[in-house]
DNA sequence: GTCTACATATAGAGAGCCTACATGTAGACT
DNA sequence: AGTCTACATGTAGGCTCTCTATATGTAGAC
């Protein structure tokens, strides 16, 4: 699985890992593929640009560090971005609801026959 | 709901409404509106392309029809639509189970404490 | 001395969804 | 007669995001 169908739901994603600990970019791509269970290979070219528009959107903060001589840098949700997650997660379920609706079997015909 | 969060995800929403009977394209957006419990607003500058991309792709075929005066273009699920509509409902599945094992709220930390 | 893991970043391409517009019939209402 | 809404299809252009490919550099293992 590794089609651009995430479009749409990198922002719910990026700050869904970043909830409960501040994490910088590499660290971010291994926790998003160890959470989905290995269906997940985002590549650096997507999470890195993602990140600094979701800081420029106001969600994310982030510093540098310097942690056994390589540079880091630290995004942390801010409270915007705790509020943007909420809202992505009610998002989501509304829309796995709506097109599950539509892709769930038709046995033909529902119960009335 | 309305972004384009659809995206990548149109060609199995259009075949899974084609699954057990032949639409026209204003049909269609009708059935998706219903489907899906009012929740998809699918403009027509979306599905008439959608549906054309489709045919060549062999998922569907069409034909003209005039009912009440009015010409009406009608697809039906090829073979290979019914193998594609199977392939994009099992993707359907891996794709919810990763994003929704990612977005899954973490109450702080998991069952180990 | 080379290779792999760690770590960040940008440029350019590609795909597809949306907005807006164009066109036309049928029927209801005024 | 004229207008409005529902029915019905279609194209052009823009926009945004994701991906590929490339560049750069450190640390540690072999």
């Amino acid at each position: 699985m590794n089609t651009d169908a995430l479009r749409g739901h990198m922002d719910a994603l990026l700050l869904s890992v970043l909830e409960h600990e501040p994490l910088h970019g590499y660290a971010i791509i291994e926790a998003l593929q160890v959470r989905s269970g290995g269906a997940l290979s985002v590549p650096t070219g997507t999470v890195y640009p993602a990140l600094r528009r979701l800081e420029r959107l106001g969600y994310l903060t982030s510093e540098w560090a310097t942690v056994g001589g390589r540079k880091r840098r630290t995004y942390r949700l801010t409270g915007a971005g705790h509020t943007a997650l909420a809202g992505e997660r009610s998002a989501w379920r509304q829309f796995t609801d709506a097109i599950g609706g539509v892709l769930a079997p038709r046995s033909t015909e529902g119960p009335a026959r």
